[in-house]
DNA sequence: TTTATCATGTAAGGTGTTACATGATTTA
DNA sequence: TAAATCATGTAACACCTTACATGATAAA
């Protein structure tokens, strides 16, 4: 459910397309949430019919429509009320550590393949999210300018603190998980002889 | 899709039931996996079906039955050809940290009634992790007990070692949240001046 | 004129959750 | 006799993925 909540989230900010949207999820808040087009389009008519977004129909040349989309006050009202609520976590499901668990059962070289590909599918991600936190250091990251703009005098410093706030979690997370894959290289060496 | 594979697991250290296995799920290893009975009972029949698996029909006073699954040689072979090949990794979709990201559109008192569920929510997890590696220590976990009886000698300090790691992952990841959580409350407290 | 980007969707299928539904056996 | 545990499922729905499908506009 967290979906429309990541897309009341950007269009509080500003309204914007589903083809915009779908930008996002793939750049900077795509380090947080992501969904492909195919899920946000309808999304985005369930929450218009809904009443929490309202799309302003613009042509684009003589048969294109393009739908820009503004939150409404029961959307601000409904996006607002999740920040408040509690969070329902999920249980774990991790493939990569329920393979782990069983690294045994497999030759050497393949644990290694799994624990490498393992560390670089973080490093991927690391480099992104600190990539992310030099462009919000920076203020060069385009949401969070126009953010900005939209946002207080009063409030900019908690704005940027909190989205590198948020950041910086994922980057420990990140780190965490490469150190662990490493550790398990030097024991697939230790165990192998 | 790893769902069956965390019951081939299972499955490979001696015959279960669903409802073992339900109860596994619920236990030891749901720290690294779970899933609710609804979705146990299709899965092995469609395993069955597919030859992973064997069902042995018991039956249970007058009326009830009880399937009991053995892994096919087919299943042994599923098992291990997934073992060898890499893990699909899913997108970020993380909730915690969408609601991080924009922490500062809500009052403090709620920033940190987040913040502190999201502590209590890790703690938890961690606390079951750190039992699961003191009885993986004492050798306690039924579940280990029974793999390690059908493995060899020379195989019982790998299966233990691993075992070990993976729990050691989840461990340092449930900390790294506590952690990131913490900070996060005293930002909320810097910033709320 | 070709390619990239803009723009919006449908369809089928897999995965996961919650609630519902039933009944037997064992232990206190 | 009551409660706990054993035991197996169905139904409806939410969520997510992959592939398919179409066409306009802008830039090279």
């Amino acid at each position: 459910m967290s979906l429309r909540y990541a897309l009341l989230a950007l269009l509080r900010v500003g309204p914007l397309s589903g083809y915009d949207l779908q930008k996002q999820f793939s750049q900077s808040v795509g380090h947080v949430w992501h969904a492909p087009d195919s899920q946000i389009y309808p999304e985005l008519r369930k929450m218009a019919s809904e009443g929490l977004i309202e799309p302003e129909e613009q042509t684009r040349g003589r048969l294109g429509t393009r739908r820009v989309y503004h939150v409404t006050d029961a959307g601000d009202r409904a996006f607002l009320d999740w920040m408040r609520c509690p969070l329902d976590y999920q249980r774990v499901r991790d493939p990569a550590h329920l393979r782990a668990a069983y690294l045994e059962t497999t030759d050497a070289e393949s644990a290694r393949r799994f624990l490498r590909a393992h560390i670089a599918q973080w490093e991927a991600e690391l480099a992104q999210w600190e990539r992310e936190i030099e462009r919000i250091d920076a203020v060069e990251n385009p949401m969070l300018v126009r953010r900005l703009a939209v946002t207080a005098e009063a409030d900019r410093e908690r704005t940027i603190a909190y989205k590198r706030f948020a950041y910086e979690g994922l980057v420990e997370r990140a780190q965490g998980e490469i150190a662990w894959a490493r550790r398990g290289l030097d024991l697939v060496d230790r165990l192998g002889r």
